[in-house]
DNA sequence: ACTTCCGATCCTTGA
DNA sequence: TCAAGGATCGGAAGT
């Protein structure tokens, strides 16, 4: 009998692209399209794909859309992929190599994320293919390999107090640690949030100033 | 204080090599040779790299080699780093072009092996440089979850309330109208969310999870 | 990601 | 005890 097919869940904003006409091409394949929260592609309930072409890559890497893509990918799935598609040293943009290798280091060393480098759309599409069969028919068991579980609200929780004025990631988390909550570092006063070390008071004036702000219209 | 030098192990089959050299003149780090029982480079307790030319990776491919190796550095250590110098696409040696990336996803999907790519000897040596940072340290500070912001107040308000999930320009606005200040809707219950026309069922309790997430650590 | 730069915060001094 | 000084940390901007 013939073997039943894989199914890869495409988001829809990847259903235009070349990529994605080579990928329905195989007949290994069911591709189904959805509206996908995080991740260009599904390969397995476990395995997510984000692609990003080198050009794209280096420029999720200046205005920092990368990080936290990653950081949802890994909250919501056990296994997060970053396919590169094409040459991330030849896209001359400024950008020092080290802070290119340092991006690949951090998702290989510290995020336990895999990069997945190719050469063009059809190169992406025939390894798609393959990463999808394994995904599927070749892991099975072996899915405990990541340790903790993903804490998706922690990450959401930074995110929001990072909103707040002159908070960046260190001072976003004194705070919150400090607090316990959003919610609870979003109701102090000016004099509670001067406690927090590495807040003075020109900082909790301002902050206290934003969250109390009477919003016009 | 002069920050301590980070120690790298390489195996001394490789001692001789132009890619160990050019490690030697690192200055952040301090160069070890001993006889490593299986891979290339140790970059702490828990990561090993093994190196192989793009020629070599395909041989180990074809002769099987790859295969026990693998097994053998995830066995002894917990984190293991293929490191491929060169274009393996561009190895002409009769390989099938789907049996390379077939290995290369099972290195990434199936054994979870880190698959780093490098261009010659010496982007091996940067890159092997900064792994082992690290590997050792972490990044040693955080990164932002966000881009630059905004300064004036109303802006900033509308910043703020734009880091809860699912709440993009236009719902926070609303969400502002409605509460009158950043404050007012991070306090708000649930069921007051729901009552801001644009907010559903569904974004209410995830905002709502967010804001009274007790963060950890 | 990395680098550089600047201002705020914190810490030590010494009157 | 507190103010002024300098060392340190963290954020912002640019590559």
């Amino acid at each position: 009998m013939e073997p039943q097919k894989l199914v890869i869940r495409v988001d829809n904003r990847e259903s235009w692209s070349g990529l994605t006409q080579a990928l329905q091409r195989f007949t290994s394949l069911d591709v189904h399209f959805e509206d996908l929260p995080v991740g260009d592609f599904l390969l397995s309930d476990d395995v997510v794909v984000e692609r990003k072409a080198a050009a794209d890559f280096v420029n999720s890497i200046l205005d920092k859309r990368l990080f936290s893509q990653v950081q949802m990918m890994k909250a919501a799935y056990t296994r997060a992929i970053v396919m590169i598609e094409g040459d991330v040293f030849a896209t001359r943009s400024g950008i020092l190599p080290d802070a290119l290798r340092g991006a690949l280091s951090w998702l290989s060393v510290i995020e336990g994320v895999a990069v997945m480098t190719t050469k063009d759309p059809l190169d992406s599409a025939s390894t798609l293919a393959i990463m999808t069969r394994h995904a599927q028919e070749g892991l099975g068991y072996e899915i405990a390999l990541r340790g903790s579980k993903p804490k998706s609200l922690d990450v959401l929780s930074r995110f929001a107090v990072e909103g707040l004025p002159g908070c960046g990631p260190s001072t976003a988390r004194k705070l919150l640690v400090h607090f316990g909550s959003v919610r609870a570092v979003y109701t102090a006063s000016a004099e509670e949030l001067l406690l927090v070390s590495g807040v003075g008071k020109k900082q909790a004036s301002q902050i206290f100033e934003v969250l109390t702000f009477p919003f016009n219209s």
